[in-house]
DNA sequence: ATAAATAATTGTGGAAATCAATAATTAAAA
DNA sequence: TTTTAATTATTGATTTCCACAATTATTTAT
């Protein structure tokens, strides 16, 4: 019987079918790397991609909504319950009274809040950079130039 | 009372914030985007976009094994038992055994499921042309370099 | 004044991710 | 060669995630 060599890179030869040139499978391939290096980085915090991501659309000045935050997150307003009780539990956020409309509340971050978004922002931009790092400056900035555009329609 | 005018662009402020403008948010959106749009694209052929992925790969002539799917689809091997058994019900693949080593098996596709996929890429890739309509030919050209950089890496 | 729409919430069922354990087989070490 | 370790597919358990329906309070439209 004649041996045949294992092969040491051993997916390799999926990369060049229909799939592993198609755009979007980049994309999702892309992106998975992204989100698990991420996950990876902020797991630190106790924080996940998902309540990073609230976290950060709160600590700023913007005072969201729940539903703005389903909205620009793309999630069920139910789940956005569950990560706003769990920062909110954590002392990272506070529900607060739209004074313009009882019925919603704005979310806005605490100080503790504020300041652990700071230190995790840290460690996910070093992941990230980790993950891009095949990119020049100048190629992750046209890239997010023209993501922006998928990201952002119309 | 004085009556603040609602806003017809909802969230539209929280595009720029530190997380707006994140490339690993924008990969992220961009993704979930054009995931959403393949899977509308595929519930036709009861597909979604992990099934349609194994038959991409099964339908060449590449005979990968459940590892090397698990593996380049980066899931769960456990995973691929359930994706597969799916196929093979529908009649869409075949598990053969591997000649080379008879802990493994090879996922082949069959012609039904070569015929499946062929009508199914096309509905994805029309979805996905839309998705990036924002985009030239040579801009998505560029963009799949990119990602595959990323996607691929070392 | 009444009706319709909206924001947050709860609960639910199904999909999916994660992890441990197992049987069969192969590869590595002694 | 014999024993040991690693690997492949599989099952099952656990948890998390996701999409929906229903509910309450409030606001907007008729």
């Amino acid at each position: 019987m004649t041996e045949t060599p294992k092969q040491t890179v051993p997916v390799e030869r999926l990369r060049h079918g229909d799939l592993g040139d198609d755009l979007s499978f980049l994309l999702a391939r892309a992106n998975a790397l992204s989100v698990s290096a991420a996950n990876t980085a902020l797991a630190a915090f106790d924080l996940k991609v998902r309540s990073y991501s609230v976290l950060a659309l709160v600590v700023g000045d913007e005072r969201p909504s729940q539903r703005e935050l389903a909205e620009f997150l793309r999630l069920d307003p139910s789940q956005v319950v569950a990560l706003v009780d769990d920062l909110e539990r954590r002392g990272l956020a506070t529900r607060l009274p739209d004074e313009s409309d009882r019925r919603a509340k704005v979310i806005v971050g605490t100080t503790a809040g504020r300041e652990l978004f700071a230190v995790a922002r840290r460690a996910t931009q070093r992941a990230e950079l980790e993950v891009h790092s095949a990119l020049s400056a100048k190629e992750r900035e046209l890239l997010a130039d023209t993501l922006r555009r998928i990201a952002y329609p119309r």
